[in-house]
DNA sequence: TTGAAAGCGGTACCAG
DNA sequence: CTGGTACCGCTTTCAA
């Protein structure tokens, strides 16, 4: 609780010496800035965040706006707003939560009192009423996640795209024609932004490839296991010969349980991948290929766009996509000839 | 980014006034209140946070700490970590997320520099680190769990000992001796505060009742299902004619679908309470009875308190310990005579 | 019931 | 390389 020019009597200069030498924009002598830092260690002064912001006019502080949608997976959910707390640590920004209270009306509060000095904004919408919020307001606003409107703004995600045609070719590419994509809860298919981008480029893909691509949601929160289950059972019925999984980790547990149960080995009966999977695959019962969903590189390229666009040379609006990568896990063969 | 002497000007009257008439506390004419709330209107004024915390001293921010341990359950902490900023947003607070950098660092730095008015810790150990820095620091702190040493401090929680109490005289009451225990995974035990207590409470008060208690816990995260279902094997094995679950989701569903599996019927051959959970157990194949955990109460009282702690009659530390309540879905009854 | 003005604790410009 | 000082925008005494 010292303030500043008790830090300066301390040291012996001048308030003004005190806060360049602690925000290094102006050179300090060695010795005089020695004996600042002496007497900030002594004192344990830290600067008053008020009255940083106001002379400032910079507060440190990213707004983290997440609504409480129900239906986003918890855990994957808190993996993002952890790296992004943790990225904005790392440039010395703090993270507020704004929990989407009565329509975004957070977003604007903060926006309008200076609160911030920008907006992320998590667990994307196809049709996020944030959009338009984030075109109101004059504080810079980095997505993470793709809507559906997307002019002009600055989103950050992995391209589940490529995701998706990466996945596609290791099949098709293995000698795959038949492939079954076991994908999220239902409801995902209109309430988040990423899970109809995944299918329409995995059934693009499979067309292309001259495959076909069976696709099957995964049932609701509390019927995961049966659901997918009946979706492999079916699948194989039909005559597919390899799996594509993007779904939370009971799911990816029951689908292996599944072909366990029926004597399927993977990969040599059939072949399985995992996309966008925020999770590790490789402590499942099958290691198996994934494409993953980590939320760091996202996060953290928000985070830095965040602050690029407080300089005067901000980033470009537009989509700032990840390029996936594939981990090989030996859960891919050739499909059985018979 | 209108400023308060536009409004003034607009208003007619003097800068004070507009700050009275929009803190309320001085009275102001009808009249005047009125003409300032519709300038405040017109220009879209909204009051600039830091050099409000500068003049006022009020940051109307709490910071929330979280260690980032993987081991905690992610539904459950981003309850706990909602309801705390729903609570604070109905006391115009906002929530600064310290993800426990290192060592707890956060704290010291939130403090000494004025960011937050006060400090809520969530996912609290037996043996915090936070312990030590919330005596360090002056900003008032309120612990959302009870860690071992507790002295001195403002501590919130459900009632995990009259939980436990209550749960066991259910069973008791009902006539059972034989009682199995299944519990969080072993890791919980040591790393988390209230398992323990839970446990402990649970095995006093069964010996009070002349019953037997036979602990299990279940298991690592991986291996839920697995490692319950033998749980309950065992205990089955042991004469154990009632089961407590305290545990997540899966867990109850794992030990529901071994009963079933075994032809046991629920309460008819086998009695369950859920104890402490803090999902929805009448969703559960078998609507279980059930003394749920629920985060609003206890995150509203600690904001309560965090906000009383930042008056001149500051609430007294201890423990505010919330009465559990049992909800009576009809999975108890009288042991099978045999 | 209202106004004037002194801070709150820094930042950064202007001098030296 | 260092000092003096005018703000930053609001809260709150002191006066009227």
């Amino acid at each position: 609780m010292a303030k500043i020019d008790e830090v300066a009597k301390a040291a012996g200069v001048s308030i003004s010496t005190v806060s360049y030498a602690l925000s290094g924009k102006r050179p300090v002598s060695p010795s005089t800035r020695r004996r600042i830092e002496a007497a900030v260690r002594e004192l344990g002064y830290s600067p008053n965040a008020g009255a940083r912001m106001l002379a400032g006019s910079r507060t440190q502080i990213f707004a983290l706006t997440e609504p409480l949608r129900t239906d986003s997976h918890a855990p994957t959910h808190m993996s993002f707003v952890l790296a992004t707390a943790i990225a904005a640590r790392r440039h010395d920004y703090d993270v507020l939560l704004l929990t989407d209270e009565q329509a975004s009306a957070g977003m604007g509060r903060v926006a309008s009192s200076g609160l911030v000095d920008a907006i992320l904004v998590l667990d994307v919408a196809p049709d996020d009423e944030r959009v338009a919020l984030s075109r109101r307001v004059s504080t810079p606003t980095v997505f993470i996640g793709v809507p559906d409107d997307h002019e002009g703004l600055v989103c950050v995600d992995l391209d589940f795209e490529s995701a998706a045609e990466l996945a596609v070719d290791r099949l098709a590419d293995a000698g795959h024609t038949r492939i079954g994509l076991v994908g999220q809860p239902e409801v995902a298919y209109e309430k988040s932004n990423f899970p109809p981008r995944l299918r329409r480029a995995s059934e693009r893909r499979a067309a292309e490839r001259g495959a076909s691509l069976t696709f099957r949601a995964s049932g609701t929160r509390t019927s995961h296991a049966a659901t997918s289950r009946s979706a492999v059972s079916e699948m194989l019925a039909s005559g597919v010969t390899a799996i594509l999984i993007h779904a939370a980790d009971d799911v990816h547990n029951a689908v292996l349980a599944e072909l366990d149960e029926r004597g399927l080995r993977v990969p040599e009966d059939i072949s399985v991948v995992s996309v966008a999977a925020s999770f590790d695959t490789s402590a499942l019962s099958v290691p198996l290929d994934v494409i993953p969903l980590q939320p760091e590189p996202s996060c953290d390229l928000a985070v830095a766009l965040a602050i690029r666009s407080l300089t005067d040379d901000p980033p470009l609006p537009g989509l700032h996509l990840i390029a996936p990568t594939l981990i090989d896990r030996g859960s891919v063969a050739a499909p059985r000839s018979h």
